[in-house]
DNA sequence: GCAAGGTC
């Protein structure tokens, strides 16, 4: 007996139907699906994981920093809310003891290998190396019989490394700096408030930043707009001047003038066609981008919506980068099943008339899955939410719309020459719906019909004025904009994007859900993280690991080596951070709890011993006051100091290094060196 | 208490 190893549930049902001679049986443990069936005489079980079962834990209870100590723990361990995956973990653990041998079948990635060895090795208990590996890039029966024929001899080993590589690295990385960040604050305002960063999330706020920078660095700039108005068979039009804007405000006045001495006419008129091809199919930033600009969902509300609809059977797999729909997908059947539903039911008979059924596709491909479509199963009424009908319907007319016949718009752009200067009245209209029919309300098309001009014409001219406007700075991102901005950048996956910019949200660092407005917070954080690990916020980061990543899977470095170069630049960054800590956290509190609730420490003068900053303490028991080093617990310096009266420092010293200080309580003035051996104690 | 990456 074999057992395949697939990386999610429904992977696991496709592998068996394309494997199995005959029906496979469909059986359970744990709750949890797996398949039985026979293939040239041998018995073969097809498990699912859900994704990730092991991720990375600190091997001790730790809070603080630098840490670099820790394992593959299962993931309902290292994190809340994941116990799902546990009978997925005690499923594999039991079938690994039924079986002799191990496929790994998960997606062809990174990921998927390290999905596949954690399994391995720690669901299942044995060696990853005896495992074989089924490489396909598409889930047809086609692909998975021919990787099945072809299985490769074991798992690639340099790819898990790889992919083990990218989640120790983005671990270090990103808990370091975000304890870092937390602890700072902590020290400098006694308050809990977590703060992180990372590989993606630094990056991703960094850009914000840097929006709200322009804007807020942002001068308006004067200019001016000419308007050339005038009537024709009793209708009102407006032709703008050649030049949208005019930044002298006297060549403005200029041309008004002169195109007010005439003649006017119109000089010439422009007609175009132009064909516009259906929108391609929705891979999951799309249809995020879509459904934001339609209803307003954000990212992360659209592929929880998603998810639903797949689920419950409507709707094809959401986390997918493709905008291509598989070859052999039966698109003559889920049309007609579309054609159930009265308000699809004209288009879909159309296209049921056409001879053949070729969908536009877009250029993006994804290994693991093709585009988003509906799968035909028809949904009940109440099957669905208000909003899941809402993605749903945009889901069934984009792709009736890929099969639909070109739209074609025409443009008018009418030349009005008044003196000297040419004005432009444009017009855009649709001439064939196409396409637009069935997905038009989603899609939004200037109507402007003009009435015919005729070339030499008289223009009976109402008015010809000027008007001043000023230059906007540039607008704020949309929730939809980031993500589109993230996938331009390369940081995080289809599957991340929205939860990451959801992380933002919750840290402060960002609010608007509409407009995303950066706070102080998130300022004060970017500005913390370019003056001290410029590093974590730059995309760079992102192509370095990249780069590292591909040597591994190309046996050039292995992943001890990279983890360990981390390591060391990690202990460089974070112990400059310490030495900073409560300069920085200071930085950070004043923002938090506002600049007057955070006491500064009064500095008294320098550590005799280690150069820190000797300062006013007190004592977390007894309250008592005294001064100490400000590196402490590197540092043990300490000196008792009165407890009453106000401590001015004179930046003079004693014994021993000793600073003096003047203390003084109300009308008392005392000179005290602070060692307490000294005489003038 | 912290990342980013899979997934339900």
């Amino acid at each position: 007996m074999i057992l395949i190893i697939a990386e999610k549930p429904n992977v696991a049902r496709k592998i068996a139907g394309a494997l199995a001679e005959g029906r496979p049986v469909k059986k359970s443990l744990f709750g949890v699906p797996y398949y039985e069936f026979f293939r040239d005489g041998k018995k073969l079980i097809v498990a699912p994981a859900v994704g990730h079962l092991y991720g990375l834990a600190p091997k001790q209870d730790f809070f603080g920093y630098p840490i670099f100590d820790i394992e593959w723990v299962p993931v309902y361990i290292a994190e809340k809310g994941k116990e799902y995956a546990k009978d997925y973990i005690k499923l594999l653990s039991v079938l690994a003891k039924r079986v002799k041998g191990f496929v790994v079948a998960c997606d062809y990635d990174t990921e998927g290998e390290v999905i596949g060895y954690t399994a391995l090795k720690y669901a299942c208990g044995v060696d990853p190396g005896i495992a074989k590996r089924m490489k396909f890039s598409a889930l047809t029966k086609r692909d998975l019989v021919k990787a099945w024929h072809n299985l490769e001899p074991t798992i690639n080993f340099g790819m898990a490394n790889a992919g083990i590589a990218r989640h120790v690295l983005d671990w270090y990385w990103g808990v370091n700096l975000s304890r870092a960040l937390t602890h700072a604050i902590k020290r400098a305002s006694g308050k809990w408030i977590v703060l992180s960063t990372g590989r993606v999330q630094g990056p991703t706020l960094k850009f914000l930043v840097e929006r709200e920078r322009e804007i807020q660095n942002f001068v308006p700039k004067p200019y001016w707009v000419i308007k050339l108005i005038f009537e024709k068979n009793g209708q009102k039009f407006i032709a703008n001047y050649e030049k949208d804007k005019v930044w002298d405000e006297n060549e403005a006045r200029r041309i008004v003038l002169e195109a007010k001495k005439g003649p006017v006419r119109v000089a010439g008129i422009d007609v175009k066609r132009q064909k516009r091809n259906p929108p391609v199919p929705f891979d999951l930033g799309t249809l995020q981008r879509e459904a934001y600009s339609a209803f307003g969902f954000s990212p992360k509300k659209t592929l929880d919506l998603a998810q639903n609809l797949y689920e419950k059977g409507f709707s094809s797999y959401p986390r997918t980068e493709s905008q291509k729909l598989p070859k052999n997908l039966n698109f003559r059947y889920i049309i007609q099943s579309l054609a159930k539903m009265p308000q699809y039911r004209p288009y879909a008979h159309i296209l049921l008339g056409m001879p053949e059924l070729k969908p536009v596709e877009g250029k993006k491909e994804d290994p693991a899955h093709p585009a988003i479509y509906p799968t035909g199963e028809v949904p009940r009424p109440g099957d669905l939410t208000k909003d899941e009908e809402k993605l749903y319907d945009m889901i069934v007319r984009r792709f009736l719309a890929l099969f639909m016949e070109p739209a074609v718009r025409e443009s008018v752009k009418v030349t009005i020459r008044a003196g000297p200067h040419n004005f432009i009245l444009s017009g855009g209209r649709t001439v064939k719906e196409g396409w637009l029919a069935v997905y038009g309300k989603y899609v939004k098309f200037e109507e402007v019909t003009l009435p015919t001009f005729l070339v030499g014409e008289k223009v009976r001219v109402l008015q010809i004025k000027r008007e001043k406007k000023k230059t906007k700075p540039p607008a704020r991102y949309s929730p939809a904009a980031v993500i589109k901005k993230m996938e331009d950048l390369g940081l995080g996956t289809k599957a991340t994007r929205a939860q990451i910019l959801e992380t933002l949200y919750q840290r402060g660092y960002i609010e608007g859900k509409k407009s995303i407005k950066v706070t102080p917070l998130g300022m004060k954080v970017i500005e913390t993280l370019e003056k001290y690990v410029p590093e974590i916020i730059s995309v760079e980061l992102t192509r370095e690991f990249e780069k590292k990543m591909e040597l591994i899977m190309q046996g050039k470095l292995t992943k001890e080596e990279v983890i360990e170069e981390a390591k060391q630049k990690l202990i460089k960054i974070l112990e400059e951070f310490k030495k900073k800590e409560l300069e920085i956290g200071l930085e950070l509190a004043k923002i938090v709890i506002g600049e007057d609730k955070v006491e500064k420490p009064l500095v008294v003068g320098k550590c005799p011993k280690c150069g820190g900053d000797l300062i006013v303490k007190y004592n977390k028991k007894t309250g008592k006051r005294f001064i100490g080093c400000s590196n402490w617990p590197k540092c043990d310096v300490t000196y008792p100091i009165l407890q009453r009266g106000e401590i001015i420092p004179t930046g003079r010293t004693c014994c021993n290094g000793a600073p003096v200080v003047i203390v003084k309580d109300g009308k008392e003035k005392r000179v005290i060196c602070l060692d307490m051996n000294c005489k003038e104690w």
